[in-house]
DNA sequence: ACTCTTCCATCAGACGGG
DNA sequence: CCCCGTCC
DNA sequence: ACATGATGGAAGAG
């Protein structure tokens, strides 16, 4: 707005600075380019000039938009490096993504999602992908800036966070079971990715040896996008070890693993925040399971199940509708949000039907992989649940303490409380497990009123506040007029 | 006026003492 | 309770 | 020679 910054002094900036460029395409390539100051401050850890050219970029974003700067930038890219047609495809399947169905739930149906507490759900075991876990950790824990390190400046944050949660868990008589995922995520756009681009863009034969050279690149790509290292994983692995709790390795997404096992009847639920988990036929899914102790929030419990049947829906079209709303492996048509594309599944069926009855108003990607994202849904890679052994055993306080205390610096005290509280509550388990089989559904009745008063008072609030915002946008119209 | 979509900004863990 | 510093 | 995703609010389009 206030700043005169031209498109020709935005280019001569890049060309500047080429190798930065690549950083900030990246940004702009990557489904949600959004910057905070964390990373800037991460990314600019190199010497020359960093500032520069993220400012720059802010201030330019704010000035064009998103749309036309990326538009320029591929534009850009494309003249000048040797990025080429394969990667901004790949990008671009993975665009834009609403996080509709959650909301989509909680408007259309009236039983699939129930609030509760943690406590409700003592003596279960559950499944949770580990490395979701496991990444946030990695970004979260932190003191000015820095991961917290032992002596020897190996990171601990994910050590930290894994036992201090894993701990809160099991003294709330929850077992959990972790599940690590086997190859890096990026089979999901990598894979679809490379497969229709096999298929359709053998248009691009004018450039062979520039393929093969791509297709180097989008690999260096796909292996740059690993999260969680190797050694954090085992590190992690080793402490969980340690502690006593089990973990499976998934051979690909932990995601449809724990969703696999939860439908076998191996654990209770699967404790996810990505909605996804449900396209993958898990019955239950806990959301927010961990911040519920902490902020006073209710731990949601959506049903698989009753979605459906309150929705009126067969699994595939649940899984049509998903992929209507954006996941992760493909993209959106533009102008279907939540709402139109629940009319549209209701009306037709299937998404094959919707497509053969869609007006011109809406533009359907050219290549819009939709089949193989339910392929995807429906016969994920996953190890038989049946082979999956697990138990939760007593910690071994001994090496519990050589490692986090000895090798990685930890409070022994601290340390050695929490193994206190983790054989305490691997005693408990006979008696929590009667328990949980006497009394499953039947809440009380306080619990029952709390909940109400609890759900009716947000909706108060929610009331409220929409009430609160129409009278004082009646009030300024009415000023004004 | 209303509905739905797109754009933008912000933040992410766990614990304990005041 | 909320705010804020500390954990390693 | 690297770099994210969920969420809520506000503005925009039809």
């Amino acid at each position: 707005m206030k700043t005169g910054i031209t498109l020709v002094g935005l280019i001569d900036c890049l060309r500047k600075y080429t190798c930065k460029c690549f950083g900030i395409i990246f940004f702009l390539l990557s489904p949600q380019p959004r910057l905070n100051k964390a990373r800037l401050r991460f990314s600019s850890a190199s010497p020359s000039s960093p500032p520069s050219n993220l400012t720059f970029y802010t201030r330019f974003r704010q000035h064009l938009g998103l749309q036309q700067l990326s538009l320029l930038f591929t534009r850009w890219v494309l003249k000048v490096t040797t990025l080429s047609e394969q990667i901004l495809h790949l990008r671009s399947l993975a665009n834009t993504r609403y996080p509709g169905l959650f909301h989509l739930l909680q408007e259309n149906t009236q039983d699939s999602i129930k609030d509760g507490e943690i406590k409700q759900h003592f003596g279960r075991k559950i499944a949770i992908d580990a490395s979701m876990s496991i990444y946030s950790f990695l970004i979260a824990v932190r003191s000015e800036g820095q991961q917290l390190t032992s002596e020897t400046g190996e990171t601990t944050s994910h050590l930290m966070g894994l036992f201090y949660r894993t701990l809160r868990m099991v003294d709330n008589g929850i077992k959990p079971l972790y599940v690590f995922d086997g190859r890096p995520p990026t089979l999901k756009s990598g894979e679809l990715a490379k497969r229709s681009a096999r298929k359709a863009e053998a248009t691009a034969a004018h450039a062979e040896a520039k393929e093969v050279g791509t297709a180097e690149e989008v690999e260096k790509f796909s292996r740059r996008t690993v999260r969680v290292t190797k050694e954090i994983n085992d590190e992690c692995k080793r402490l969980l070890t340690c502690m006593g709790i089990p973990y499976v390795e998934a051979p690909c997404e932990a995601e449809a693993q724990c969703a696999a096992l939860a439908k076998a009847g191996k654990v209770y639920a699967a404790a996810s925040d990505d909605m996804d988990t449900l396209c993958f036929e898990t019955p239950i899914l806990l959301k927010k399971l961990m911040l519920s102790e902490m902020k006073k929030e209710p731990v949601q419990e959506i049903y698989l199940d009753r979605a459906m049947q309150e929705l009126g829906f067969t699994r595939d079209q649940f899984i049509d509708l998903c992929i209507l709303l954006g996941c992760d492996y493909c993209d959106t048509i533009p102008k279907v949000g939540p709402t139109t594309a629940l009319k549209l599944i209701r009306e037709h069926k299937s998404i094959e039907n919707v497509l053969s009855h869609l007006g011109p108003k809406y533009a359907v990607p050219k290549k819009w992989p939709y089949q193989d994202a339910r392929e995807l849904f429906k016969n994920p890679l996953i190890t038989d649940p049946d082979e999956c052994e697990f138990k939760w055993e007593a910690p071994d306080i001994d090496k519990l303490v050589a490692f986090l205390v000895g090798e990685k610096g930890f409070n022994e005290d601290r340390v050695r409380a929490g193994a206190v509280k983790l054989s305490k509550n691997l005693k408990g388990n006979t008696q929590a497990r009667v328990n949980d089989f006497f009394k499953p559904v039947p809440k009380t009745a306080e619990e029952l009123a709390g909940l109400k008063r609890k759900s009716e008072e947000k909706a108060a609030e929610r009331k409220k506040k929409v009430k609160a915002e129409k009278a004082e946008k009646g009030k300024g119209k009415k000023g004004k007029r």
